[in-house]
DNA sequence: CTAAATGCAAAACGTTTGCATATAG
DNA sequence: CTATATGCAAACGTTTTGCATTTAG
């Protein structure tokens, strides 16, 4: 955790941003909560919860540069909201999400399952692959077995 | 193209909704726009050049209804705004797609490429897969040379 | 004839911006 | 000390909604 903060801080540092304390709030909750699909709004009210202060503009310009930074990954699961999902550590793609139509919940998949149709597409369709999204929409296992007894 | 119209029309009425002239005309746009991924302010533009007295909300309407129909798939690429994108016919899953992010150019390919990553994930993950969403970032075939110039 | 659909304008929504003030480095 | 960041409120662009009116079936 610490050591997240601090490769963060580094990263900022290159670049001549600076690393506030508004800042280093909004990187702790994310990574409290990385298994969530936090929006702005969740992040903010998530921050104050530890730092009253902090204005929800903040929040936005953070994201937004922690999105430059490839801290996190903007996804948009079609209601109109963005939200923010931290990398894993060295993760070099964004990973893919499982949404469930009927609960609406979001699983997280880790493993990269694109090799093979990636290098497809850059033999095929001569197209630089630099990044990925894939999300699948169906039914959750929960899902599934709430249906049998259904029946 | 009557055809497809006809089709529709078809699933209108089984769920009685009706095939008015705005819902046609709107339809009709999206036909002769099938490669393209037109917001719905697109749509209402093309579709006022040959019926001017339609509203912008009504667009709204009919391309979310569309979706519920799966004749069209929302979409968004990450600029604020969704993009409505026509299902070819019979396609079960949606296409996907392939954004360039030098000059934001987006080509649609029709392959279903995941046949065995769902096989996968219905397995492993026991999660039923109803559909997709597809997206790789890159740079396409023109920037790539483009690039090479700049050398 | 009547449930469903329309157009319009107003409202709502998430997000961005301008600006005067504060602060990390 | 100064460039960068902040909070606030106002502005923005997209999408949704309420309502009186029209219309497809």
């Amino acid at each position: 955790m610490e050591n997240r903060i601090e490769k963060i801080k580094k990263q900022l540092h290159s670049q001549s941003y600076k690393l506030t304390p508004q800042r280093e709030a909004t990187v702790r909750v994310l990574l409290e909560h990385e298994e969530d699909h936090l929006s702005a709004e969740d992040v903010y009210l998530l921050v104050k919860e530890k730092s009253p202060e902090i204005g929800l503009a903040t929040v936005y310009r953070t994201l937004e540069l922690l999105s430059e930074l490839k801290v996190v990954d903007k996804i948009n699961f079609g209601d109109g909201v963005s939200r923010y999902d931290l990398r894993k550590e060295g993760a070099e793609h964004f990973h893919h999400h499982l949404v469930c139509v009927e609960c609406g919940s979001v699983k997280e998949i880790e493993e990269d399952l694109l090799g093979d149709v990636e290098k497809l597409i850059e033999s095929q369709w001569e197209f630089k692959v630099k990044d990925h999204r894939l999300t699948f929409h169906g039914i959750c296992k929960d899902c599934q077995s709430k249906q049998q007894d259904d029946k």
